[in-house]
DNA sequence: TTTCCGCATTTG
DNA sequence: AAATGCGGAAAC
């Protein structure tokens, strides 16, 4: 008789996985969820990763496997594969990646040791078998009325042909879906198309081809909210031809069920298309044939916190490993993907023309350098406000900044609003009708108002500076006849309330929008004929070097909200600058020369996309500490690691901009090279140390390969 | 002497 | 991450 153990990995942040014992006569696979005991008396969910015939871990240490969970097919060799690549290229233990990937109810043990004893998967198909049984009931009971009422059963609408809805393109985008719908092997692709050109209309055409082949699609958009518009498409086009479960959904604001649902459909391979964000890479579907990732220079494509990977580059992976096209797309793709299209690794496919007849808007600049402004507005901007209300059009005022004033000061001692717990300025929220407030938006604490200066007693403070909440107010008072709606964080808080607000100004009920950045992505609003943006500025200087490349995407993408509808539509941009050349590339619609510009500045400033670069950040109570924990580090790496240090460098750690965020403070240390193997070569050995020898219990640290933001 | 709290240790 | 064990300080 033959012992077997298994190797599980588990979501503990450990640089490890864990053999068990399985009990006799109970049969395991790698893929297969289980129930394991760890440390005291804690009993949690885990995965196979490996069925081994021997272990070294003592006997007396060893413990049995609980329960093997078979209520889903195990997870296929392909799918762990990609979540080991994933684990790996993000230095991270592969517990982290594979548990969190999966819908709660599948790796939260109290999922199965509720009441019910059931597993939740049961459950769930039970509820869907009652819908079912609910409708057809519903179904026999309409006929039965028909029928006792004497009324003639009509034949329903007239059976449509069983084809996907296609509508006409032009010859690029014609193009575009030959040469998607013809790459059979991996082939990256990028779809560079300006706003308006027809890109989606190009991803579900492709889409309908690999449909027709049997296969299936991954679908990724970077936001929740684009959602819904993509799933009404995708819906009307293959739901009739493929059925319900054809496309499912995935993003964090389902519902635990919801999501379940999503993914079971999924790993029982009955669904044909994945739209949503970017965990949706994750998708256990077994038979993929194209990945769409729309809007791919978007930030939101990196996760943030846990792991913290880039879905848009593990998409490239993943069509790299499966052997598929990938499809790119972008008005301003990001500059790693536009090297690699200039490279000859990426395909590139432009769609030039815009596929409505509007021209692109004017887009001019508004030298405020010497001018007297009206509360942060130009004499241009208000006049060309005044020229659309004279129209009955609407104009939006883009400001990317929440609350009233981003500081108060005191005039006389020169005092500003500090949050206590972070080394940032409080920000003054105030709305009529409702009590103002100081605000800190990193850790959300607020305070009233001090009616005098605390430091000095002085009753004179003053708001400095402009948020959406003055620039809403002020609107309202040079345009009182005018309809002002403000849309930002703050006034789309609650469930709902930016469906409505978008609502309203889609029905012509707003004249003036003004709002942050949430206003630039994906809304055609139908009478918009004047876009605003004001303090575009301040993003120009600011530390991180891919500022430039975010701002002029950004901005494109603002620009792109206006005369999508209508002619002789402009773009006013207030700026000190207006000779830089990113705003010169701006107004003539330029992306390429920007972008081939700021490429020959990162090559020179040997930035990426031409070096590789790994963040580590350091917490602590204070920066010294964390500063001391990574000088110790570094430290070690230059003694004990010089020669894998051959063609990596370490740059001297440094305190965080706002180097302190809800009492922690934070450093951080960059690590660079132009070859990844080498540097990922590097970083193994040494993390592997730090994680052994040179952890510290008052520093908390993490790694971020390919960092977005330094 | 007992109880409690904070920190370090361990997890198969 | 979460539970356990340990040691010193406070409580009885």
């Amino acid at each position: 008789m033959t012992s077997y153990w298994v190797r599980v990995a588990l979501d503990v942040p450990l640089e490890a996985v864990f053999d068990y014992r399985v009990p006799e006569g109970m049969p395991v696979c790698r893929g297969q969820r289980v129930i394991v005991p760890f440390g005291g008396k804690q009993e949690i969910i885990g995965v196979i990763v490996n069925v081994l015939t021997q272990t070294d871990i003592p006997p007396e240490k060893q413990k049995d496997v609980i329960n093997v969970l078979d209520d889903l097919p195990p997870f296929s060799e392909q799918w762990l594969q990609f979540c080991e690549f994933a684990a790996q290229y993000y230095m991270r233990p592969i517990g982290e990646v594979i548990l969190p990937v999966l819908p709660p109810p599948l790796r939260k043990i109290t999922a199965y040791t509720g009441k019910t004893k059931t597993s939740p998967v049961e459950r769930l198909d039970k509820k869907l078998a009652n819908q079912v049984i609910r409708a057809e009931k519903e179904q026999k009971k309409r006929l039965k009325q028909q029928q006792s009422s004497g009324s003639e059963t009509t034949i329903e609408a007239s059976i449509k042909p069983l084809q996907a809805i296609l509508l006409a393109l032009n010859d690029e985008q014609q193009q575009a879906v030959d040469v998607i719908s013809q790459a059979k092997k991996f082939t990256p692709i990028l779809l560079h198309g300006v706003t308006g050109s027809g890109k989606t209309e190009v991803y579900l055409q492709a889409i309908a081809h690999v449909l027709a082949e049997g296969k299936q699609a991954i679908f990724l958009v970077p936001e929740i909210n684009l959602t819904p518009q993509f799933e009404r498409l995708l819906i009307e086009r293959f739901v009739p031809l493929y059925g319900e479960r054809a496309i499912a959904i995935m993003h964090s604001s389902l519902s635990d069920g919801e999501r379940l649902s999503s993914w079971l459909h999924m790993q029982r391979q009955e669904v044909k298309v994945i739209l949503g964000t970017r965990m949706s890479i994750f998708a256990p579907l077994e038979n993929l044939g194209l990945i769409i990732v729309d809007e791919e220079h978007d930030a939101s494509y990196k996760q943030q916190d846990g792991l913290r990977y880039s879905a848009r580059d593990l998409a490239v992976w993943r069509a790299h490993q499966l052997n598929i096209p990938i499809v790119l797309g972008s008005a301003t793709p990001s500059l790693e993907t536009w090297h690699h299209t200039l490279s000859g690794k990426y395909q590139k496919l432009s769609l030039t023309q815009r596929a409505k007849e509007t021209p692109l808007p004017c887009i001019k600049l508004v030298n405020t350098k010497k001018m007297r402004l009206n509360q942060g507005l130009s004499a241009d901007l208000i006049s060309a406000i005044d020229e659309r209300l004279q129209r009955g059009e609407q104009s939006m005022i883009y400001l990317n900044r929440r609350g009233f004033a981003p500081v108060l000061r005191c005039s006389s001692c020169g005092w500003t609003s500090e949050c206590m717990r972070c080394s940032v300025h409080t920000v003054l929220h105030q709305v009529p009708g409702q009590v103002p407030i100081l605000q800190c938006h990193h850790c959300g604490y607020s305070t009233q108002v001090p009616t005098h200066c605390p430091e000095c007693g002085n009753v004179d403070l003053s708001a400095l500076g402009y948020g959406t909440q003055r620039l809403e107010d002020t609107l309202m008072r040079l345009f009182p006849e005018a309809r002002v709606k403000r849309i930002d964080a703050d006034s789309t808080r609650l469930k709902g309330s930016a469906q409505e607000l978008f609502q309203q100004v889609h029905s012509g009920d707003v004249d003036i929008i003004v709002g942050t950045q949430m206003l630039s992505k994906g809304h055609d609003f139908k009478r918009l004929s004047l876009v605003g943006v004001l303090n575009a500025d301040m993003m120009l200087f600011s530390g991180d070097f891919r500022a430039p490349e975010r701002l002029f995407a950004q901005l494109m993408q603002v620009a792109g909200r206006a005369g999508r509808h209508i002619r002789d539509s402009d773009v006013l941009l207030q700026t000190e600058y207006p000779d830089h050349h990113l705003y010169q590339a701006l107004i003539s619609h330029d992306y390429d020369s920007f972008a081939n510009q700021t490429l020959m500045e990162r090559k020179m400033a040997h930035l990426p996309p031409f070096a590789h670069q790994v963040l580590i950040t350091a917490q602590a109570k204070d920066v010294e500490q964390a500063l001391a924990f990574l000088q110790s580090i570094i430290q070690y790496a230059k003694q004990y690691l010089e020669e894998r240090l051959k063609g990596v460098e370490i740059y001297d750690p440094v305190p965080l901009k706002i180097v302190r965020i809800a009492h922690i403070e934070r450093a951080q240390l960059l690590i660079e090279s132009v070859s990844r193997p080498a540097l990922h070569r590097f970083m193994n050995v040494w993390l592997h140390h730090i994680y052994h020898e040179l952890r510290t219990h008052k520093v908390k640290y993490f790694v971020e390969v390919d960092p977005l933001s330094i």
